[in-house]
DNA sequence: CAAAAAGTCTATTAGAAGACTAGACTTACT
DNA sequence: AGTAAGTCTAGTCTTCTAATAGACTTTTTG
């Protein structure tokens, strides 16, 4: 149930781009490494991956870099996941992006199916419904006050 | 966001044992093997670890085999996911099992911890309110009426 | 037009993790 | 004793991860 380091840069690099948002919005992959602590050639890979799903563009040159496709908004984390570390299904059999039959004699009566599938239904709710506008905002609620939002728990 | 085979064939190979509860319980794991398709020497392991994490008890010698440590409503599909895959937090910096700083200068304000953190929480809901009993009882359901529970989503 | 500053693209690699496989050993029943 | 179980350790093969390297293209600007 992991999410990869490719995974983890990618929403931390738009995460990053989303609070540029407005403000020119242009910035450098080396601007980005440098912030977030990502080597920069590794992230030039995964930038690049997000511009041909469309969720980036960029302009070459001087004064270039990348910049949102779409309003902060309208950009969700699930896409972003789903882009950079496949399908959020835990399961092949229950994933509509890569369905994948797990050999079982009846599909429709399997327990590991039914909770399986329960789980990415939890999983994609949460993240098809944070776009990263949501996240920009909570990040500054955050700044305002302390107090903690999240703690761990598993 | 993958379980791991070993994870999968940890909670089918729990499911089987759980409806053989009542009757006998007893059962070898060549059976299991058979039955659910896994490779009898990795399902071997898989049943050890779950022993001595104390999910499972077994018998050596002729008439043996393994049986559920509790009843099947007392163990839930979290806790054998755990014990097989490790932490349920995609991200170590939300997860207490196995918490480790992610390096972000102000975890407090993290916006990729917050999201992070749902998604925790939401698989650990599915997971750790399912027993086995739930799951066997939702697989005879199933069979008695036809007619789709689960559909591919993702 | 040349130089510099950006992104683009392909290939390679070291190491870890995942998914088994082998075989010797222990315990218990008949 | 013999056989049918589980126990334990080690090894292997493959795939994936996380990077790194380097050559190439586009755009701006002096």
């Amino acid at each position: 149930m992991k999410l990869s380091k490719r995974g983890e840069y990618g929403v931390r690099a738009m995460i990053d781009l989303a609070s540029w948002e407005g403000r020119n919005g242009m910035v450098q992959i080396k601007d980005i490494a440098e912030r977030e602590h990502i080597p920069a050639k590794f992230l030039e890979q995964i930038l690049l991956t997000l511009k041909n799903a469309g969720l980036l563009q960029s302009k070459m040159g001087m004064g270039g870099g990348y910049y949102l496709a779409k309003p902060a908004d309208q950009i969700n984390l699930g896409h972003i996941v789903r882009v950079l570390d496949g399908p959020l299904a835990p399961i092949r059999c229950v994933s509509q992006m890569a369905y994948d039959s797990c050999g079982c004699p009846d599909e429709h009566a399997c327990g590991l199916r039914m909770v399986m599938n329960d789980v990415r239904s939890a999983i994609a709710d949460v993240l098809d419904r944070t776009t990263l506008a949501d996240i920009t905002k909570r990040v500054e609620m955050a700044h305002n006050m302390p107090g903690d939002t999240t703690r761990p728990n598993d």
